[in-house]
RNA sequence: GGCGAUGUAGCUCAGCUGGCCAGAGCGAGGGAUUCAUAAACCCUAGGUCGGCGGUUCGAGUCCGCCCAUCGCCA
């Protein structure tokens, strides 16, 4: 039976860009959480996919001597290997030139412009054609007329657009700050978008008529409306919300409002002020959370273009060949930047977290427990012997961390939900060292005592391993098949898992080694980015 | 130039409304031990809590100025 609906977002990725470190975290943080929501019994859509319209597509393209539509196939595919390169859980993966987008875009710009929310105006003044955004007079100015990112001339262009009135969402939006508090995440970007807010809204051009490749405005196919409108709504379409009688509709509409819209902080205005007003104005609901996170940067420095210092799909596929595809993506969610400052990418950290946390803790501490097992028990999982040991309430100490554990990831606060996991772990080799079950193992009128100390070992780590399973599904799944058990996490049953007593007696237990000890990596590691 | 911030042990950071608040984790050094992946455990950081000046009996913890870093805006 289905559980509450949630449905979380990826930002849709532009087709120009080459897939790297950035998209893959947006993904990431996505994917754990809807894995475990998916495993806490929650109905789960998790949507992703590419952005291809656009005026830089369409130069792009035409320098390729190709059609913008073969450009943006061939490169949304790059970004569909990333997906499953990455092993990602999404339910759909959506592209804003396939015609089911296409067709609701043109729709609920129309009910836009029914609405009178949309309105024809004229503009003119200092046009960035590789931004594709106009600049104010002063901007234009400080920059000599020329962009301020590829540094090339600013056009003086005149056009006729239509107009978004964001003026007029100015006090909506007020109250939708002040009701809800947690609409933006985290506090320091919502502070942004207040202080903005504040110096007031302007209307707000939403088509071009410069180029051709985008979704002609209903009502004037002269006019291609703006590629960030069109990209916004891939939200609402790919739930088929613009046409009630779709089957997506049917099937895909009560998961809205999204849970949590999960975007990089370069766009939080489109989706913390615009988009809510879009929203507004189509009278639908609003998303009840716009995560924006920070960026990563590389051994200390910014990437960019110019340093060609990005974390490309060769030197993550590097990382992930090492250190496995796990390790990536605890790397990712445990040291990531959900948080409002950068965070630092370094091949030295990353081997640290990998030594202190998987192979030292987790993987030791599995080894150390099955190993005990089968040296003590032949293998075979132990009788509890209802004994409590050392003042130790492994069903509460359990119980506890589950439910914390569960309400960070709520929060989506993916770091501290894997740690309270991890914690656990250290729990249990805190608790072996205080009982010493190794010392009693040689005591033979010990032997009740020494198997209720390994179930009650081996029960914490089962329960601490369904934590972990969103973030390392094919190390725990290993994990699993050591212990003898068989989870499918897909049928939602974690609270029923994590109660004690999962552990059979009897059931048989394998050693295992998890994660390998590894090399530090060189001292000055360059990975391949050059390749 | 305007508005947020941030600046605490090598690294990442906790420290709310001022008085055992000078801390945690990781790293590093040392020790003891073996159930375990040279792992877990124990001990070790004397750091001007960015600088200067104030308020106070007493300030990372409040106020002012300065310096540095960063974000958003113009």
């Amino acid at each position: 039976m289905p559980g509450e609906p949630i449905y979380i977002t990826t930002p849709i990725y532009y087709v120009n860009d080459k897939p790297h470190i950035g998209h893959a975290y947006s993904t990431t943080v996505c994917d754990v959480y809807a894995r475990f929501m998916r495993f806490a019994g929650c109905d789960v859509f998790f949507l992703t996919g590419t952005d291809e319209h656009g005026i830089k597509v369409e130069k792009s393209a035409k320098a390729l001597d190709i059609t913008p539509q073969e450009l943006a196939d061939e490169n949304a595919k790059t970004f569909e290997d990333l997906m499953s390169q990455l092993g990602f859980t999404n339910d759909d993966f959506i592209r804003t030139t396939q015609p089911r987008h296409v067709k609701q875009v043109q729709e609920l710009v129309k009910r836009l412009i029914d609405a009178d929310a949309v309105y024809l105006g004229e503009f003119e003044g200092w046009y960035d054609e590789g931004q594709e955004e106009y600049y104010t007079e002063t901007k234009a100015k400080d920059n000599n007329y020329n962009s301020p990112v590829n540094k090339a001339p600013l056009v003086r262009a005149k056009e006729s657009n239509y107009y978004f009135r964001l003026s007029a969402f100015q006090q909506p939006l007020e109250q939708l700050f002040k009701d809800q508090p947690d609409f933006v995440r985290p506090q320091a970007r919502r502070n942004e978008v207040l202080g903005r807010l504040r110096e007031g809204l302007l209307d707000v051009p939403i088509s071009r008529t410069n180029f051709s490749w985008g979704v002609p405005m209903p009502n004037d196919p002269e006019h291609i409306i703006y590629v960030w409108i069109d990209a916004l709504m891939n939200y609402v379409t790919a739930l088929g919300l613009a046409d009630s009688d779709s089957d997506e509709f049917k099937a895909r509409s009560k998961y809205w409002p999204a849970t949590y819209h999960v975007i990089g902080k370069e766009i939080l205005w489109f989706h913390a002020v615009i988009w809510p007003a879009v929203l507004i104005a189509l009278k639908l609901p609003l998303p009840k959370c716009v995560y924006a996170h920070s960026f990563w940067i590389r051994e200390g420095q910014k990437m960019s273009k110019t340093l060609g210092n990005f974390i490309d799909l060769p030197t993550m596929q590097h990382y992930i060949d090492t250190y496995s595809l796990d390790m990536w993506r605890y790397y990712m969610a445990t040291q990531g930047p959900l948080g409002s400052t950068d965070a630092d990418f370094s091949s030295h950290h990353f081997h640290e977290i990998y030594s202190s946390d998987l192979v030292n803790t987790l993987g030791n501490n599995a080894s150390r427990v099955t190993a005990m097992i089968n040296k003590y028990f032949d293998g075979k999982i132990p009788s509890e012997n209802a004994m409590q040991i050392a003042d130790h309430d492994w069903p509460a100490i359990c119980n506890d961390v589950v439910n914390t554990s569960e309400s960070a990831m709520k929060e989506l606060d993916l770091s501290g939900s894997i740690s309270l996991a991890i914690g656990l772990v250290r729990k249990i080799d805190a608790f072996i060292n205080l009982t010493e079950p190794f010392k009693l193992a040689k005591d033979e009128s010990k032997a009740d005592e020494l198997g209720a100390i390994l179930y009650q070992c081996v029960e914490a780590l089962r329960i601490a391993s369904l934590l972990l399973w969103p973030v390392m599904p094919t190390k725990i799944e290993e994990l699993w098949r050591a212990l003898g058990i068989s989870i499918e996490p897909n049928t939602g049953n974690l609270h029923e898992l994590a109660a004690w007593g999962g552990l059979q007696l009897g059931g048989k237990v394998e050693k295992i080694a998890l994660f390998p000890r590894l090399e530090a990596p060189a001292e000055t590691q360059k990975t391949s980015s050059s390749a």
